[in-house]
DNA sequence: TTAATTTGTAATATTTCTGTAACATTAAAA
DNA sequence: TTTTAATGTTACAGAAATATTACAAATTAA
């Protein structure tokens, strides 16, 4: 089952592009302009998660987040906030207003998805596929656990983001930096070729008894699930 | 196994209050605010039990309990009706169209839960059990005892209520603050470390006799029911 | 009240994980 | 073929996370 996603923002186009998606991906998706109206509809809509643009013309992000968290039904609605490049102070004041996560416009639709579900994972796990799966592998988000062939391997836990990573796009590439960006905690600086080490232990764990070699290495480019 | 409860009722107040501590008893629970979608939402989520409002602004109970009904699909599905004070002659037309029972407003959750209990008992047994069981562990909610292959164990208040989450989802995975969350009382501010040592206490529980530890701990992630 | 049990924390021990550097190998370019 | 650049492999020290222990304060039972 997946769920419902309100959106209130007042850029048409960022609300189309993200609405059209969203329900490309299974989501309910309803949205509103502006932050009164958007107040009423959402309480009717009973989303299981709000995106929230920072500047409305009428009421502000925060006069929105206070309205929600004071209401008892709603008080625990994960929300998103988006809010345009450099407002850093912007960040703080969410974060502190009780927001569950931010993007930063203008965001590839790709980012917005992967913070969607990783909000909702942790307060709603219903909502939110848990078991990636690629040939024989497969990773349990819920019990954390992996298997190839059905045979339960134990990864550390850099090992098991690396995974998880990969099994969300197989087949494509990613740079080292894009691994590091996407698998590393934000703001830690690791040398790009740390990254190969992971990749080679996560090959040694999961390339069990002969079973061919899941990851590709593509010179130049980096890597990817075959 | 703990059931599903399907709830239609109006008062978001109500809702959320009951919806809350039923799954906080391990029911897996869906809701609407309305009668028309509420019918439709409720044979999408097929429930083993339903508390119905009998006074909606849209449908009546009767309405829908005689579109229940007539569902070969519900047709014995039990209904808990939740009637406003004093609304006798609801009531009678309530038993009259098939309703199992019914709580009248206002009421203590502890009143509604034995009712849903009793009527699950009759009707769907295997959904109420108050023991809760994993493997050869077994802890009962009623009698407050916990055994393993049969030997009783004493805990704790504290390792009881800690196992008696894990048992309501095993194989799950908790972080430290989930289980602080859940298992503690609200507003109590303790330490996350302090989590460790009472899994260490609940582990030497009931890990008796060489017996397998029942308790994984995920590393960087936190512990889960085997 | 006293005794017994339970609880939270801090201190210490232990285990596991991580990042890096150094060296080896492979593939591409010259 | 030789050279160069990129990736593979290994070992290890420091870091981080968890386990264990002991103890004092708080709670409950006797």
């Amino acid at each position: 089952m997946k769920g419902k996603i309100f959106i209130i923002e007042d850029e048409a186009s960022i609300v189309q592009l993200v609405q059209h998606n969203l329900e490309k991906e299974g989501f309910v998706v309803s949205s509103s302009l502006n932050g009164n109206e958007g107040l009423k509809e959402l309480k009717k809509f009973e989303p299981n998660l709000l995106l929230l643009d920072w500047m409305l013309p009428d009421l502000s992000g925060i006069d929105i987040c206070k309205n929600i968290r004071r209401d008892s039904n709603f008080k625990n609605l994960p929300i998103i906030m988006l809010t345009a490049k450099g407002e850093e102070e912007d960040k703080v004041k969410g974060l502190e207003s009780g927001v569950d996560d931010y993007v930063t416009k203008p965001f590839s639709f790709n980012e917005l998805s992967a913070r969607i579900k990783a909000v909702l994972r942790r307060s709603d796990p219903k909502v939110v596929a848990n078991e990636l799966t690629f040939e024989d592998l497969k990773l349990d988000r819920i019990e954390k656990r992996v298997f190839r062939a059905d045979k339960e391997i134990q990864l550390g836990p850099t090992e098991f983001r690396l995974l998880e990573f990969f099994l969300t796009n197989p087949k494509r590439v990613y740079s080292r930096d894009q691994i590091l960006e996407t698998v590393w905690p934000n703001n830690v600086n690791v040398e790009s070729r740390t990254i190969d080490v992971h990749i080679r232990r996560l090959r040694q764990s999961i390339n069990i008894e002969g079973k061919k070699d899941l990851i590709r290495t593509v010179r130049a480019s980096g890597y990817s699930l075959i």
